[in-house]
DNA sequence: CGATTTTGACCGGCGC
DNA sequence: GCGCCGGTCAAAATCG
C-alpha cells in the first residue's frame, strides 16, 4: 500500500491546499449543515458534514457507559497454532523521514438506517472493531478499486442509532464503477460522474457524491448559501487535516444553530 | 469459483 | 514496561 501517493495526491497536493487554505491547524472548528430532507421525500433523512481541524481532546465522556460486550479484545492470547507462524504481517517498513500517514479525513453525520451508504463505489469490509463508547461496532472498509487508497469507516452514534458516522480517508482517483453507473450513478449530474482525472481534486464534489441523499438535494436543487451551491465554501470548514476527534464530542461540539432544524 | 465478509490476532502508539 | 486501544491483516467462512 503506498500511502505516500495518497499524500500527495491530498495533504500535499497544491490544489487540495487551497481547499484546505481556510482550515486552521490550532483550534478545533467544526460546523454543521443540515439538508432539509422532508422536502426530498428521501427516508433517508438528512445527511450532516461535520469536520473539524485537529483536536487535542481525548477523553470523550459523554456519560455513556460501556457496553458489556468487549469480551473479546485483542489481548487474547492465542495459543496453540499450528506451528508456523509468526509470519503474518509485521513489516511495515516504510516511514522515512515521515511520521505516519497523515491524510485528511471528512467524517459525515448521516441519517440512515443502512450502514453501507450507496455513494457509486465498491467497498471492501477490512475490519471491525467494537467502539469504545458506543455499543455500535465501527466498520473499516477500502475502495476495491486497484491503486485506489480510499477508506472508510463507518460507526453508528450510540446516541442516535438512526445516526451513521461516515468518516472518509484520502480521495478517490479513478471514475466510479461503470458497473454502478447505472444506478447509483444514474443519480449524478453528469458534470459529477467525472469525479477528477487526477490531480485536480475537487473534494466538495467528491464528497458530495459520497453522500446518498446528496444526489436527491443535487438532484434538486442545491438551496442557495448552502454547501450544495456552487461555492462550496462552507466545506472548507468541514475539512480538517488531522484527525477526527471523539465523534461524540463532534456532536456535541455542533452549533445549536445548525442543529435548531430539528424537530 | 471468485469476490467479499467475518473474525481473531497482531501491530504500533500512547498513557499510566 | 505494561496494558489499553485503534487500526489492519489474513485465514476461514460466506455469498452470488
Amino acid at each position: 500500500m503506498d500511502y505516500g501517493s495518497l499524500e500527495k495526491a491530498f495533504g500535499l497536493s497544491p490544489t487540495s491546499s487551497e481547499v484546505f487554505s481556510s482550515v486552521e491547524g490550532g483550534n478545533r472548528t467544526m460546523m454543521k449543515q443540515h439538508v432539509g430532507a422532508d422536502e426530498l421525500g428521501g427516508n433517508t433523512g438528512e445527511v450532516t458534514a461535520t469536520l473539524n481541524s485537529s483536536v487535542s481532546s481525548s477523553s470523550t465522556e459523554a456519560g455513556c457507559e460501556e457496553d458489556s460486550d468487549k469480551s473479546k479484545k485483542d489481548g487474547q492470547p492465542k495459543g496453540s497454532d499450528n506451528g508456523g507462524e509468526s509470519s503474518k504481517k509485521g513489516n511495515k517498513a516504510k516511514m522515512k523521514g515521515e511520521k505516519k500517514q497523515r491524510e485528511p479525513r471528512f467524517a459525515f453525520v448521516t441519517k440512515s438506517e443502512v450502514d453501507q451508504l450507496e455513494d457509486g463505489y465498491r467497498w471492501r469490509k477490512y475490519g471491525q472493531k467494537a467502539v469504545k463508547n458506543s455499543p455500535y461496532p465501527r466498520s473499516y472498509y477500502r475502495c476495491t478499486t486497484q491503486k485506489c487508497t480510499v477508506k472508510k469507516r463507518v460507526e453508528r452514534s450510540f446516541q442516535d442509532p438512526s445516526t451513521v458516522i461516515t468518516t472518509y480517508e484520502g480521495q478517490h482517483n479513478h471514475p466510479l464503477p461503470t458497473t454502478l453507473r447505472g444506478s447509483a450513478a444514474g443519480l449524478f449530474p453528469p458534470s459529477m460522474l467525472t469525479p477528477s482525472p487526477l490531480g485536480r481534486p475537487s473534494f466538495p464534489h467528491e464528497l458530495l457524491m459520497q453522500m446518498p441523499n446528496y444526489h436527491h438535494q443535487m438532484n434538486n436543487q442545491a438551496p442557495a448559501g448552502s454547501m450544495f451551491a456552487e461555492n462550496f465554501s462552507p466545506f472548507h470548514q468541514y475539512v480538517h487535516q488531522h484527525q477526527v476527534p471523539d465523534y461524540g464530542l463532534l456532536q456535541d461540539m455542533v452549533p445549536s444553530t445548525f442543529l435548531k432544524h430539528e424537530p
